[in-house]
DNA sequence: CCTACCGATCGGTAGG
DNA sequence: CCTACCGATCGGTAGG
């Protein structure tokens, strides 16, 4: 039984991430780790150098890629609710298809420890103003209409991240599906209301583009 | 320093709440819960039975009384947007006035041992329920446009659950406020869309109510 | 990659 | 409420 591979440094991460992921950094033992790959505890230090490298590195590479995730999905991009929707699209996209990667960083940020937790944390910072700029700029010129910007973009970016709590990938939905639904509920969070109970105070220049169709 | 009253077992459950919320359960020492108290470590099994008895208490009581909140904010009322409102609303609310039950039954599930565990789960899991199904009651009768009810009421949920990461009491909004604020994004999530860019394949008895204007 | 072993700390008990 | 102490386990090191 099992893979039996040679061991890696790359191959203890992923037993880590595994087992992180299912009983947090503290509930996991370094002997755990060493279980699954078959070897004795202290042969992991041949891969690594402490049990606490082995989560700062899942988080700073997870923070890493969420920001050039952003940038790269709303480069290019000209109006504002494309922007969100492909900024939601693709952080969804991350929680379905790196649930283990999610869980961790969002469980055991307060297990880290300095200088690296402050690293994660203003990566973190860079992400959410990003997305809650979008939402400001939004509401500015008059493609959204929001009266809370801030909670509103925690809504949306916490809704993407529960997804690791609940996704499975033999689900009826597909990772990308789960996605695309989730850049819908966005967009619906900042839109517009029917029925006019909520007067448009300028509606300057917006025809009726309100649609999210983008071709 | 510190208040210095007597200690009795509610004490130790809400210093033990404290810790566990800011370290994880796993990250949290009994020395650590005794010392916030001013005694010894074996002092507190004057009031405890065990470390995860602690757990047990906490997750099982705020458990339970989000399934009583929803059951009392949702009864009596007919019109089923105005019922997704008041879940929401209450189960926003206590995300923002008990931030710390919120986070440890949020991290620290995987922590309790069984048969807790099952009671817990099986409690969160009648509380989606209860939302999910007002989605799709809302959604069969023409109330609601909703694709995927699933989705959405994780949506949904996991945005309020949110809440106990980032409010802040001395915040720019109340917790009434905030609470406020999720029922409207709750309440947007399932509406119609402005503009028909989704054809309504099924028109049938929903002529052009799309509103959600009720009464 | 291993055995042997370290000091520290854990949750918890004995016995006042 | 305390001191004294338990066995178990922790992350990690020595030295092959």
């Amino acid at each position: 039984m099992s893979t039996r591979t040679t061991v890696t440094p790359d191959a203890v991460r992923r037993a880590a991430l595994e087992l992180f992921a299912g009983k947090g950094y503290h509930g996991t033992a370094l002997s755990e780790i060493a279980a699954r790959l078959e070897i004795r505890t202290p042969s992991l230090y041949n891969h690594i150098t402490s049990k606490q490298e082995l989560l700062a590195h899942i988080l700073l590479q997870t923070s890493t890629e969420v920001l050039d995730d952003f940038d790269h999905a709303v480069a290019g991009l000209d109006d504002v609710a494309e922007r969100l929707g492909a900024a939601v699209r693709v952080y969804a996209l991350r929680h379905a298809t790196h649930r283990h990667e999610a869980l961790v960083v969002n469980a055991d940020v307060a297990a880290l420890e300095e200088p690296v937790r402050s690293r994660v944390l203003e990566l973190r910072r860079r992400h959410e103003r990003g997305v809650r700029d979008l939402i400001i700029e939004g509401t500015a010129n008059g493609d959204f209409d929001v009266e809370h910007p801030a909670v509103t973009s925690f809504g949306i970016l916490e809704m993407c991240v529960a997804i690791a709590r609940w996704f499975h990938e033999d689900g009826s939905l597909s990772a990308e599906d789960t996605a695309e639904a989730h850049a819908e509920l966005a967009l619906r969070m900042v839109a517009h209301r029917l029925s006019g109970d909520r007067p448009v105070s300028d509606p300057t220049d917006r025809e009726l583009t309100a649609g999210k169709r983008t071709t």
